[in-house]
DNA sequence: AGTGTCGTTCGGAAATTACCAAACGTCCGA
DNA sequence: TCGGACGTTTGGTAATTTCCGAACGACACT
């Protein structure tokens, strides 16, 4: 009696956390309220079960676990002498971090090649004013700079990073 | 003749770059838009000069210019004899950064806060996996460490941190 | 107070997105 | 080669979001 409730319950905060979180990375509800029936099932859950644990249908399923996947928060596991798959959440932080990382890296990428382009072609126009110039130029330094605080970043784990950052205090 | 051409291939890369930077900040296009604007100008718009610019209505450019505002990528300014509102883009990479860490932070708080409120109702309830509370343990953990991270990057400036890094390293 | 200039807020229309059901392709065992 | 179980892809629809125009409120100058 009681236990369907409760579970129910503490469901609910996990599953906002999840989706308020999914939402900041730009992804839809489902992502989030996937990922937050993952973390709280007991064993690995197939995609029917999936269906019936959220309610929302096989082809919505199918198509954001893949986002999940992508993001690297779920993986599948192969179940003994059961030929579907089973998805389990992503909870090592290591793991969780290089994804993230990666994952913020190519954004960054991305807008920093669109960023060297735009100095080009300012630099190869006649009536740029050096104001707009030097503006785009410190913006494009304030992303390479970031990139290169995130591959610093990536290359060390995290509880070294937060030592080392710790001791740099002082 | 060529001018106008030009310019308006160069601002395209540009507002491209800002519209994918703020759609991953989950913005929509006319935020990307308008910043893109912002630093492409030679001095500081009006909202008029943003309207006739960009082509939006005058209502979108307000609201999408106080969620620029709120982000910290644009500030307005007073210019002397003009009873109008102009915009600048922020470019300080120090102010870019702080503004991005207060934002990435508040979400990581309120994720926190979820998960915090999950793991004690677990405690709570009887029938609970060992194996399922362990899991949302461990993303809490994620969750409280990269939190102390970002707390520990404020508090540098991004050349400290790089410099730190870098000599960490070896 | 009256008038004109600004910027914001509000309700509805248009465009986008999320979602579902059905069709489809694939793999495996018979 | 067929049949069945799975998962993915594909239109179509419902819901959300974005955007515009109009109305509104605030401020300055007369």
């Amino acid at each position: 009696m009681m236990d369907q409730d409760e579970s129910h319950i503490v469901k609910r905060y996990m599953v906002d956390a999840c989706v308020k979180g999914a939402s900041s990375c730009g992804c839809c509800d489902a992502v989030g309220v996937l990922r937050g029936t993952l973390f709280l099932a007991d064993e690995p859950l197939s995609m029917d079960q999936l269906v019936e644990d959220t309610g929302y249908s096989k082809s919505t399923v199918s198509s954001n676990m893949s986002t999940l996947e992508r993001l690297g928060m779920a993986k599948r596991v192969i179940i003994q002498g059961d030929k579907r798959y089973h998805y389990i959440p992503v909870t090592d932080p290591d793991s969780l971090k290089k994804d993230m990382i990666i994952n913020k890296r190519e954004e960054m990428q991305s807008i920093m090649v669109a960023l060297e382009k735009t100095e080009n072609d300012l630099r190869a126009c006649e009536n740029v004013s050096p104001a707009t110039l030097e503006r785009v130029e410190r913006v494009r330094r304030f992303y390479r700079q970031m990139d290169r605080l995130i591959d610093l970043i990536s290359r060390y784990n995290t509880e070294e990073l937060i030592e080392l950052l710790e001791r740099g205090m002082r």
